[in-house]
RNA sequence: GGGCGGUUAGCUCAGUCGGUUAGAGCGCUGCGUUGACAUCGCAGAGGUCAGAGGUUCGAGUCCUCUACCGCCCA
């Protein structure tokens, strides 16, 4: 693999299409993005949040990239080991359902081929499109190390979450217990509550009577969900209603099946509801089931697997839950149970994956008691050992850390990771092993069965940055990378992963997994809806990199954008970042035909020219620049970052400098050339994190033409990245210079668009100003602004003329007979009368002895320059209005 | 019900410690093929920073309230 670049001169157009895929299978080859442990260096760590290994990236993903690649490639530039170690992630439910879709469409099913084969099946699924994720990347221009690519099935992680499960248990974090858990009939596994999104819907309010076993009379309880009567084990009531006070003790009948209930007081009944009664279900409601607790009453589970009902609920055995709905609620009319029905707005909770309507249910399932978990998570974040970027979702993790609820983690799944415990068939002892268990351990029996269930895909995913790095073993990547620097992920799922990630690596570990969080918005079409395939407004990241580029992709998501908030991608945000990356294609285009055959020792800054003021000007800017960005970038900014950079290049260095610099080169100044190369390869290094194929292409043509100075690294990846650390100092009267001719140049075009003077005329000048600053860019003001005849002097005759009275200058324009003076007279008064309005104010903030007297320093030395500089602008604007009569 | 965010130019958004006469991209208007770039250049128009009150010498920025939009949790 060769990168030599060509000699040929560059095409007018950067093609990023010639360059992407050749270089980086020239970096993934040579080795550039393995992270070496070097007790020498600053260890940088990412670990990547895991895509599902079956699925396809999406725009989101791509931001997480360019986000998490600008990083890793700015800390390797800094000379850290930078390690950005990629992973998948076996997301059980959604590919679970991926492949039953799959032998449904060939007529079959899981439960028909038997669990060997479907994981067989499953496993072939993710061999034939796992590698689609990383290729991707690939054209993403991640510089991740693929050598310690992890997928969460893979034996190190597989082990470590069977440990992590063993030691909970042992420690008594992690039991076995009948809970009411939410139950998915579409994916026939229960799910945790994190992963049931609740919706508003339009439903009825059912009041049914329910007949007092002594017959004198009933009680009318309002319900939702009338079906679920046929589990009922209690009617209740607030002890406070004096409603309800003469049924005390009583009991009624069941409509339906006739089973005789108790009417029980419990306080959390709300009077306020319905009828101020309520029906229990403790084996379908939440809250039922803690009454239920409360009171000792019994608990009936009418429902099947697939949401049909079972033996328990007698005649209905066997209905779907929703036509018995509709039967039961006939029946109850027709027997005249039904004293009336309400529209009624309730929330119905759904599956995130299947959207199929959730069931509460009693169910045996394995659970994470996390409330001592919790709690060291949350002083993590509270004592800044975790910082969260933007700090406002500290509060939503916080709160939702107070408010745990123990974790649902198994999952009546096949693809996982499965549960590692035996249960006896002879002693019914249970078994939690690392390793597969040939006996009992209590009884030594061999009659020994493995839970038939697979663990919740976010208990291994809380273990990734310290299961990718090898735990439990004690291995030198987890000493030396662990904790890792910062985890970036959107805000979606902050508690899914972010929250247990911080759980386990502190039980784990005994040590917080990362030191920041980088919270991400989520990435929108151009109208501000969340791309959904169903949708259709979803745009493929390959077929935007193919149309602009992956380097105009990647600064097309990040740029201007802001941690925490939403971004909206469109085509001209593409076409934006793609004519940028253009711009810095043909103003290397520019410097590499500037550059010539002279001596271009110095180039790299030890021995830069330093003597002409627009040389020492782009210097300067270069370093405050490169100073911004290094500041920004430790504040996590990077879509400031790089609109600080995209300024400079575009607004200063290409719109300013090397338009004067042509002046001068063409004058025989040979200064330029290497200052050109000086800025653009600085800018180039600057860039590259973000754009790392344009930057990576322009570095090694320009290289091969300028002659080797200090240490040069074979790619820009390795270069140092610029720090800035001069910033400019002691070149203000250099920057303010060449401000003040920006501001003349502008001034003189400005009155040659408002008079329509044709660009091939040149306008005779004269210019009045202090000091020798001007005079001496006297051609750079000729070229830039078309000037023919240019003097300096301390007047000018006005016949024929406009005059420009800028703060620092006075610029007297011949315009011929173009001028009318009456006009001009009109143009100056209500200069002055702006001037004067400002001035103002600042004489006024200046007379305030407040004022003076407590803003700092510099803020009032600053208003004075202004009053004074003000002052005599004004002055002059005034002597000009004498002059011409007004 | 509780919490969070947003409201800044026609559109999409930046704006870190409170300190110029508030910025960018796109769009718009006028001019333009001067040897890097028409994926371009030059010039320009366009803003009561949602509203009200407060703190401060000074508020887009801090505090309180209100309105609308969005999200999270229950």
């Amino acid at each position: 693999m060769t990168n030599a670049p060509s000699r040929e001169p560059l095409p007018k157009t950067y093609d990023p299409s010639a360059v992407e895929e050749r270089l980086y299978a020239w970096w993934e080859s040579s080795g550039f993005f393995r992270a070496e442990r070097d007790p020498a260096k600053k260890p940088f760590t990412i670990i990547q949040p895991p895509p599902n290994v079956t699925g396809a990236l999406h725009l989101g993903h791509a931001a997480r990239v360019a986000v998490e690649d600008a990083l890793t490639r700015y800390h390797r530039m800094l000379g850290e080991a930078a390690l950005w170690l990629p992973g998948t992630d076996h997301a059980g439910i959604a590919t679970q359902l991926v492949v039953e879709r799959a032998l449904e469409a060939e007529g079959t099913s899981r439960l028909e081929i038997g669990r060997e084969a479907f994981l067989k099946r499953t496993w072939e699924w993710v061999e034939t499109y796992g590698p689609i994720i990383d290729n991707q990347h690939r054209r993403l221009g991640a510089s991740c190390d693929w050598s310690r690519k992890v997928f969460t099935l893979d034996p190190g992680p597989s082990k470590a979450v069977r440990t992590t499960f063993k030691r909970l248990y042992d420690k008594g974090l992690l039991y076995r217990g009948e809970r009411i858990i939410n139950w998915c009939v579409g994916c026939r596994t229960a799910i945790s509550d994190l992963e049931v999104d609740h919706a508003d819907e339009d439903g009825s309010l059912y009041y049914i009577r329910y007949p007092l076993e002594d017959g004198s009379g009933h009680v009318v309880v309002a319900t939702t969900r009338p079906e679920t009567l046929l589990g009922d084990t209690a009617v209740a009531v607030n002890p406070s209603d004096e409603r309800y006070a003469a049924m005390r003790g009583k009991r009624v009948l069941l409509p339906v099946l006739g089973r005789p209930l108790p009417i029980i007081e419990d306080s959390s009944v709300a009077a306020d509801f319905g009828t101020g009664a309520l029906k229990i279900t403790p084996g379908h409601d939440p809250n039922d089931f803690e009454v239920g607790e409360r009171h000792g009453l019994p608990i009936i589970n009418i429902m099947n697997a697939d949401g049909t009902l079972n033996a328990e609920a007698g005649p209905y055995a066997g209905y779907d839950r929703f036509d018995a709905r509709t039967a039961i609620v006939e029946q109850l009319e027709r027997e005249g149970l039904l004293e009336k029905v309400e529209p009624h707005t309730h929330s119905v909770g759904h599956c995130q994956r299947s959207g199929d309507v959730i069931e509460p249910l009693v169910s045996e399932q394995w659970f994470v008691k996390v409330e001592p978990l919790a709690a060291r998570a949350l002083d993590a974040v509270k004592d800044g050992r975790i910082r969260i970027v933007p700090e406002r979702f500290v509060k939503v993790y916080t709160n939702w850390m107070e408010n745990i609820r123990d974790w649902c983690v198994s999952r009546q799944l096949w693809w996982g990771h499965r549960i590692p415990v035996w249960y006896c068939d002879d002693c019914s002892h249970v078994t939690v092993a690392i390793e597969d268990p040939a006996a009992c351990e209590q009884c030594g029996s061999t009659h020994i069965r493995q839970d038939e269930d697979v663990l919740d895909t976010w208990f291994s995913s809380g273990l990734w940055p310290h299961s990718t790095l090898g735990w439990p073993e004690a291995t030198e990547d987890l000493a030396y990378f662990y904790p890792t620097s910062v985890m970036e992920t959107a805000y979606d799922i902050l508690f899914f992963w972010v929250a247990r990630m911080v759980m386990l690596g502190l039980e784990n570990m005994d040590e917080v997994p990362f030191g920041t969080v980088y919270i991400a918005g989520l990435v929108r079409d151009a109208e501000g809806a969340k791309m959904s395939k169903t949708r259709g407004n979803v745009i493929d990241p390959i077929e935007a990199i193919e149309q602009y580029g992956t380097d105009a992709l990647r600064f097309a998501l990040t740029t201007g954008t802001t941690p925490g908030n939403d971004t909206r991608l469109s085509e001209s945000k593409l076409e934006a970042a793609r004519n940028f990356a253009n711009k810095l294609w043909n103003v290397e285009r520019f410097v590499l035909a500037s550059l010539g055959d002279g001596d271009l020792a110095g180039w790299s800054g030890a021995a830069l020219p330093r003597t002409h003021r627009e040389d020492r000007w782009i210097i300067a800017r270069t370093e405050q620049t490169a100073a911004r960005v290094n500041e920004l970038l430790g504040g996590w900014a990077v879509g400031e970052a790089e609109r600080v950079l995209h300024d400079f290049v575009w607004g200063e260095f290409a719109d300013w400098y090397i338009e004067l610099a042509k002046v001068r080169l063409r004058s025989g100044d040979d200064d330029p050339r290497r200052v050109l190369a000086y800025v653009l390869e600085a800018s180039l290094r600057m860039l590259h994190p973000f754009m790392p194929f344009v930057t990576e292409e322009l570095w090694q043509h320009l290289m091969a033409r300028l002659p080797k100075e200090g240490d040069r690294p074979e790619t820009i990846m390795l270069a140092r990245y610029p720090l800035g650390e001069a910033a400019g100092s002691g070149e203000e009267g250099a920057v303010a210079e060449v401000e003040l001719l920006i501001e003349v140049v502008r001034a003189i075009r400005n009155v040659r668009a408002e008079f329509k003077i044709e660009p091939a005329r040149l306008l005779d000048a004269v210019v009045t100003a202090p000091g020798d600053g001007l005079a001496e860019e006297a051609e750079a003001i000729r070229h830039l602004a078309r000037v023919g005849t240019l003097a300096f002097a301390d007047d000018a005759p006005l016949e024929h003329a406009v005059r420009l009275v800028l703060p620092r200058a006075t610029i007297t324009l011949a315009l011929g007979d173009a001028v009318d003076v009456g006009a001009e007279r009109t143009r100056l008064a209500s200069e002055a009368a702006d001037a004067e309005r400002y001035l103002a104010g600042l004489t006024a903030r200046l007379g305030n002895a407040q004022f003076t007297g407590r803003a700092p320093e510099e803020v009032v030395e600053r208003e004075r320059e202004r009053l004074e500089q003000g002052t005599a602008r004004l002055e002059r604007i005034r002597e000009l209005l004498t002059e011409l009569g007004g």
